[in-house]
DNA sequence: GGAGGAGCTATACCTAGGTTTGTATCGCCC
DNA sequence: GGGCGATACAAACCTAGGTATAGCTCCTCC
């Protein structure tokens, strides 16, 4: 934890997972960072709730283990904080003496696992293993929907008003006439949304709006 | 089955939740009863897990408060057993002495809630009205789909290819080139394929194959 | 006060999408 | 052996989608 000669390395190490472990047990932490560590995964070990706060935003696929009795704040009231700031790192607990409403709690709160100390190397490795997986596929997803959303962002407002129509299935012309306009500014309003969004086809263009969850009006689907 | 004008009572309790109960104790059925039909939901009790498997699928939003310890299999096997089934109903457990693995095992299974004697009344009312309304939109989201896919299903082979490559954004001269037909011929089953699917529009025509899980092989967003 | 962007439209022109009618082959089921 | 559905294509015809060029107003920012 001392020395760190590379603040960040560019990104030599691509996508190398790292578990963040957060527990007041010293000989805990320990125990646990060489068991991740003997099985190549990088790891960063904390004391206590604010430590971790401080020290995060992580970018690349990561979990968090956490003891639930911690010094102030509980393990859980970390959970919440960590959701409030839209950090959504997948959590495994582990607990010397939890009860069963904490375990529904946490696990209501999206935990990926609950392990009662003692744990055994093989359940927790297998936790971490799920989480980071997990958290692995959440990215992906988020870096997809992120760069649709800039890109809706450099949207005028009328062409947002069209995109929505145009993704919801109707016509040039009945676009024009849902918003008071001659076709062919719909038709020129459309070119300059498939070229800002980048879509190639119509088909991308609705599943883009798909993403940014633009649903049309009316109905699909029906007899 | 003779004579009936109506076969199907047409929708009288049109979607009247029910609660299942499955529990040994003859006392907590009746108490458990009392408590839901007091609130106005109908309830159907059960002393085990088989005559609650053979008296199933109901067809209306509807969960399942399920006491861990049953006779012969527990609570978690008969989760298991109905997920098994593709029975998807939600499931709120209760126990008198429930222990932290079995919390995780059913909360990672899909259980709703997982509640400890005593209960108290509005906590597990407050988990039915979730349940119930977690089902409600499950069930409509797979009547939906199912729609949807009971019409893919009158495609014909050569009609699917080319929804295929349709949705995921390719010109009729190019799919017809993919599959080595002539550009009208697409047209021909592009426009039987609308039909078919009951699709208004190309936009239609995408969200339904998101629905069904077709994928396109090649990329959406890129730069 | 002028540049620039949003918003809007027109003319002209071209491509893509889609229907209708008609034709033909093939394999299957009764 | 005749009907049926799937597969495949053609000619003719019409509509919808899309671009380029040009011109207009209104507003804001420097």
């Amino acid at each position: 934890m001392t020395e760190r000669a590379k603040p960040l390395p560019p990104q030599e190490d691509g996508d190398q997972p790292i578990v963040f472990i957060v527990d007041d047990d010293a000989s805990m932490r320990r125990a646990l960072t060489n068991l991740f560590e003997s099985v190549g995964l990088k790891v960063e070990a904390f004391g206590s709730a604010p430590q971790l706060l401080q020290a995060k935003p992580p970018e690349v696929p990561s979990c968090l283990v956490l003891d639930i009795r911690l010094p102030g704040a509980s393990g859980l009231d970390l959970q919440t904080d960590l959701a409030k700031a839209n950090i959504h790192t997948p959590i495994i607990f582990i607990t010397g003496h939890g009860d069963i409403p904490m375990t529904v709690r946490a696990m209501k709160s999206g935990a990926i696992d609950f392990l009662t100390k003692p744990v055994r190397d093989q359940d927790i490795l297998d936790a971490v293993q799920a989480a980071i997986e997990r958290d692995r596929e959440r990215r992906d997803l988020n870096r997809t929907v992120s760069t649709v959303k800039s890109r809706f962002d450099t949207l005028s407002s009328r062409e947002r008003d069209v995109l929505s129509l145009v993704t919801s299935g109707l016509m040039n012309k009945q676009v024009a006439a849902k918003l008071g306009l001659a076709e062919i500014t719909v038709k020129i309003y459309r070119g300059q949304i498939m070229r800002k969004m980048g879509a190639k086809s119509l088909a991308d263009l609705v599943r883009m709006s798909e993403a940014l969850g633009i649903r049309p009006s009316k109905s699909d689907v029906q007899t």
